[in-house]
DNA sequence: GTGCATGCAAACCGTTTGCACAATA
DNA sequence: TATTGTGCAAACGGTTTGCATGCAC
């Protein structure tokens, strides 16, 4: 990705809803887009430490928030607040509610033809796959229908 | 699933292997098994103790690891503690390394003809989706290997 | 009897919160 | 100037650890 023009995206989305772009939300933004490897809110707080050395972890959490809310980033693991465990070790998919982290088995079945395939001359060694589905589940749309 | 029959499956590994089997461990893979909401550790203990007052949340703990080692439980998200953010919002699939937890995109080219079905009548919304792969990636395997 | 599991409590650490101050449009 | 973000520090909550005791083989 091109981190410049990823960085103009965010500067003119933002200037077109007078959305206030702060230049801490600006740095969590690069550093985001320029390190490929998903880091944690804690390790992009280290690395923009060495630069800007009052920046607050707050402020990073703040702003992966933010960010991922104007669709500008993306949270991988949306469980990552508690260990789930299942004791259905079979093949099968999730669906993952975003809103109250339920999880859903969906049955093989019900996926019309999946073969879920292992990508040609991959460097690591896979042991694991399955499809992860996210989006909120029908109590959550109830409550927030109810809510507005 | 059979609640019985897997609880069978799990006494004859350990008989087989000669693997001391607790009652606490037996009860934490029942109510595993039993519960179809792939519960975290809490509310395993939470309904525990119910039955068995004294028992530990840190006994649950160490035994949904150790049956998870054994093949008997599965751990749904790898990467439960630490969030991972990503600044490609593009749609593209991740491999996690189930011993460093490293993540890794895989290219969506890599994956020949790699189309995700949605689920045939699925009663939730689905707004997202992507395959995870899980394995160990070469560093680890190599670690590995030099410690044996 | 031996070795591993348990229970308890304290420590650990990632994340969130509250509030006074500062920066943005 | 009005509004929203920032930085700091304390609180929060899930998870891990250390150790004496107990249990399964």
């Amino acid at each position: 990705m091109n981190v410049a023009a990823e960085i103009e995206k965010l500067r003119d989305y933002c200037k077109e809803r007078s959305i206030p772009l702060t230049q801490q939300r600006l740095e969590v933004y690069r550093e985001l887009v320029w390190s490929k490897d998903h880091p944690s809110p804690e390790e992009i707080h280290r690395y923009l430490r060495e630069k800007y050395p009052t920046i607050s972890l707050a402020t990073v959490y703040n702003n992966l928030e933010a960010l991922s809310k104007m669709g500008f980033a993306r949270k991988i693991n949306p469980l990552s607040d508690h260990a789930r465990y299942d004791g259905d070790t079979s093949s099968h998919n999730h669906f993952i509610c975003t809103s109250c982290k339920r999880v859903c088995d969906i049955d093989s079945k019900a996926i019309k033809g999946a073969v879920i395939p292992i990508p040609d001359g991959f460097e690591h060694e896979i042991t694991g796959k399955y499809i992860q589905y996210t989006g909120i589940c029908n109590r959550c749309k109830n409550n927030t229908q109810e809510e507005n």
